[in-house]
RNA sequence: CGGGAUGUGGUGUAAUGGUAGCACGCGGCCUUCGGGAGGCCGUAGCCUGGGUUCGAAUCCCAGCAUCCCGACCA
């Protein structure tokens, strides 16, 4: 991609009343724009980011058998009134009525719909279990949106809906998805812990939330400094100091949800009526759980966590580009070579920004640490003059030269 | 929903109740070209509506908007 035709927008200073990392890097650095407050706009460099974490997250759920589908985001209110959330979820689920004055809701969640398309739609303890994955823009009235992309009023979520014949089989595979969880975070570049959640309006079976240290969070945890002891500092006991499992000292964090777990059991089959034929021709419950991951805000915390005084630094994983090509000077030597190795590497099959844009070296610099693509590569009279190019790391302070073969060969593995 | 703060060109900011200014950006021309370059010319603004006043960006009222703290929070 060049840069000069990709929508980048960079701004040279935060804006005012962004106070957060998140949200002052993502909107100078022109991956998001916000139309008001908790809702964005995902810019083509943003988008680029949501698409890699959504690509990390697909790969692990397709391990556990789950399969993607599209549900709507207009429900009407007969679904829900079977689990009585139509009268209980406002505020916070935005209602309204269509011109026919039919009362419409914006779906802030899934689960009856999802499992309103499963008890249509399979008879038999056969048709069992089933995962149902979706990514979506979501809608809640938050009483107060805030943290930037933390909090929003319309955020981008991936919801997964399991189905299950048994307990057992939902508490196995409840574990399994945990596990790929953890892979999800990890492959992010984050370090998240699994904590028991505090009582939601939803459910009253003990729940989990992944939670990421990050400074523009909203929850606190508490974290033992010897072992692996991990709590919602909300459910901590007061004044509690020491582990309850070493007696090292406990801490608190600042920290980001950025996923929650939730067994239902049979509470949908009861509520809405959904069972199947078992092995002894007598009726089972569908057992559900679900499964959230806030992809924006997951993108965010992923700022929070990694941006130091000059920018951004994208985790390769998610990184909108791998490479940025900065061409300093606009002389013909200089650009034939910047174009053959921003060729090279595409050849190569790497994603590649190439800042062809006249502009001065030192704004290229900046701009290109704020954006924070993980590799840097300079290709300027000097380099060309040595056959080589400068090549630096994002989240390092050396640079190096080398040829475009070694550069290659280096970004590949 | 309670409390606090703030609304001035695209962005960031100034202006005792008395001519709306600066910087950056943007457009043009020229010189530059390895860490936010320089010169010249140009461009664009007082959140909305009332009120006080000879006169309001400035004072008062209402509204709208944004942020922060709290309450809330699949």
């Amino acid at each position: 991609m060049r840069q000069s035709h990709l929508f980048l927008p960079i701004r040279r200073e935060p804006p005012k009343d962004e106070t957060f990392a998140n949200a002052q890097l993502l909107l100078r650095a022109g991956f998001a724009d916000k139309l008001m407050a908790g809702v964005f706009s995902i810019f083509p460099a943003g988008l680029g980011v949501v698409r890699n974490i959504e690509g990390i997250v697909r790969d692990e759920l397709q391990k556990t058998g789950a399969v993607e589908l599209a549900m709507p985001s207009l429900q009407q209110p007969k679904i829900w009134e079977e689990t009585g959330r139509w009268k209980t979820l406002p505020p916070e689920m935005f209602q309204f009525k269509d011109r026919a004055d039919h009362p419409i809701g914006l779906a802030m969640t899934h689960e009856e719909v999802v499992f309103d398309i499963v008890r249509r739609n399979i008879q038999s303890f056969r048709d069992l279990p089933l995962k149902l994955y979706q990514f979506q823009t979501k809608f809640r009235d938050e009483p107060r949106p805030k943290s930037g992309l933390m909090r929003g009023r319309e955020f981008l979520m991936k919801d997964l809906y399991s189905f299950h014949a048994t307990r057992e089989d939902l508490e196995e595979y409840y574990e399994e998805v945990s596990q790929a969880y953890d892979r999800i975070f990890k492959r992010c570049g984050l370090k998240a812990v699994r904590v028991e959640a505090p009582g939601g309006i939803f459910t009253k079976n003990p729940s989990h939330e992944f939670q990421v240290v990050a400074e523009g969070g909203e929850d606190e945890i508490a974290l033992c400094k010897n072992c692996d002891f991990a709590k919602n500092a909300e459910l901590l006991e007061k004044g509690i100091k020491k582990c309850p499992q070493c007696s090292a000292t406990i801490v608190r964090h600042i920290s980001s949800e950025v996923g929650n777990i939730f067994r239902f059991y049979d509470k949908y089959a009861k509520d809405m009526n959904g069972y199947v034929m078992g092995p002894q021709g007598e009726n089972l419950p569908i057992f559900l759980a679900s499964y959230g991951i806030g992809i924006s805000r997951l993108m965010a915390t992923i700022v929070e966590v990694f941006h130091d005084e000059r920018g951004i630094m994208w985790p390769e994983s998610v990184a909108p580009f791998l490479v940025h090509i900065v061409q300093l000077g606009d002389g013909e030597v200089v650009k034939k070579e910047a174009q053959k190795i921003y060729a090279a590497l595409q050849e190569a099959g790497l994603e590649v920004l190439y800042d062809d844009r006249e502009k001065s070296a030192g704004e290229k610099f900046m701009e290109a640490d704020l954006v924070g693509i993980p590799w840097r590569v300079v290709v300027s009279a000097k380099t060309v003059a040595q056959g080589k190019v400068e090549v630096k790391k994002r989240s390092e302070d050396k640079a190096e030269l080398m040829t475009i073969e070694e550069l290659v060969k280096r970004l590949k593995k």
